[in-house]
DNA sequence: CGGACGGTTGAGTCGTGTCAATGACCGTGG
DNA sequence: CCACGGTCATTGACACGACTCAACCGTCCG
């Protein structure tokens, strides 16, 4: 398939890096880049791994993971269409890459794409304005696990589904139901929310009992009201 | 002063944005850069505001606050002597800067380092591994501020800042005296841990009583032993 | 239909926040 | 130089919220 055609319709073609990319006069991405779909709950950064390639997320959810000596391990950031995937940097990480449900990525050659950085300053400026999106969220993001109790917290996270991958987000907006699908089991809301189970159980219970939200099987969501979850999220307890 | 000798003392020199400077020939970072004297407990950038420079810290530590509506404030991230400072991003932020000590950072202007960042890709690329790196420390400390009890979370942040201010990581290595001040009052620690300034004094008793430290005054800290504090932040409970 | 997994619900405990009082440090002014 | 006051830090008693442990239920597979 033709580059031209390709991003045309791409979901991710908004986001900064792709808009760069696709104005680059030697950039010719049908030829350089390549679709990887992989399915839900694969590894695709292991701890202290490079990656060997630079990807940009077309469809579905990434989440990014810390593991402790414990066994057990945070989701410290989850990446969304558009965002890019694949350390550029030199330093191996300790964050793991893992995709949380169906995913697809455009992906260049990680050597092909360290050689564009360093001629083009304007594609090294986009992957670093993400990066720096990217440490603004995580820092907002502390402020809601240090000063939220678990319900605003739930509410917060669950808002910020609603707002990335609700109705509103989608291509199709004859779609007249609200009802979309969580990208995350509950045991991975609760890494994510540094909560256990059980507690993000009850606070979902407490927030359909509220009227904001319904719970449709194990990962349906339906937003019935965002005013109260955008009103415990604002005023942090 | 020639920027030759300005730099080649300069505690900073090593960092990974000074190197990138040092090493271009069209710059006269004694005729461009100044440095600036900050006392304690300034505010350097404000919320939603642009800087108008770009800095790279030579001395002092400066604190990165998100205010609550509340009135409260989190710190969400300290800079160190060679981190720069100043958002060369376009997009305002909701993080703040304010000085926790007193501060020496070397600054240009905002447009003159626009202009580097567009031409040298070598410039983008060293603040683009700092943004990564500080990305990175973002999301450690978010495993801490997660997974980790008080006891734990404070010891984490005094092996910190033994670590990065402690005796070995000074210069004159003569002193024979550990002793070292802390940059930050309860109340900031507080701040940084997301606990109360009750929980993290009785925190640090535990810690004096354990033997691992020796507190003098308000900010001295010295350090018996680092042993258990690695314990404690190694295997979080 | 039946097992297995993920999710929900309930009772009890522990840790940290809250409130309140005391104590130590460090400016200021006499 | 010392007394004073304010701020910051420490210490104690108590309450509340989230974790733990345990049982149950629903959903999705074979």
């Amino acid at each position: 398939m033709p580059e031209a055609h390709r991003c045309q319709s791409c979901p991710a073609r908004g986001s900064r890096v792709c808009r760069v990319l696709t104005l680059m006069p030697d950039v010719a991405i049908g030829r350089e880049s390549m679709i990887k779909r992989v399915p839900a709950g694969r590894m695709l950064v292991g701890q202290h791994n490079r990656t060997g390639w630079f990807g940009v997320i077309v469809s579905g959810v990434v989440k990014l993971t810390i593991g402790c000596e414990d066994g057990r391990q945070q989701i410290v950031g989850l990446q969304f269409p558009g965002d890019y995937m694949g350390c550029t940097g030199a330093a191996p990480s300790a964050v793991m890459a893992e995709t949380a449900t169906k995913v697809e990525i455009c992906c260049f050659p990680q050597t092909y794409i360290e050689g564009l950085l360093g001629r083009n300053p304007a594609l090294s400026r986009a992957v670093l304005d993400q990066a720096q999106s990217d440490l603004e969220a995580a820092r907002r993001w502390m402020v809601v696990l240090g000063h939220c109790g678990a319900l605003e917290r739930v509410a917060a996270l669950l808002l910020m589904f609603f707002r990335r991958l609700g109705p509103s987000a989608r291509q199709h907006a004859v779609e007249a139901d609200d009802l979309f699908e969580l990208p995350l089991s509950r045991g991975e809301l609760a890494e994510y929310l540094s909560l256990t189970i059980e507690t993000v159980s009850r606070q979902i219970k407490v927030l359909k009992e509220m009227g904001a939200i319904d719970v449709v099987g194990r990962r349906g969501l339906r937003v019935l009201d965002p005013a109260p979850l955008v009103r415990l999220t604002g005023a942090e307890a």
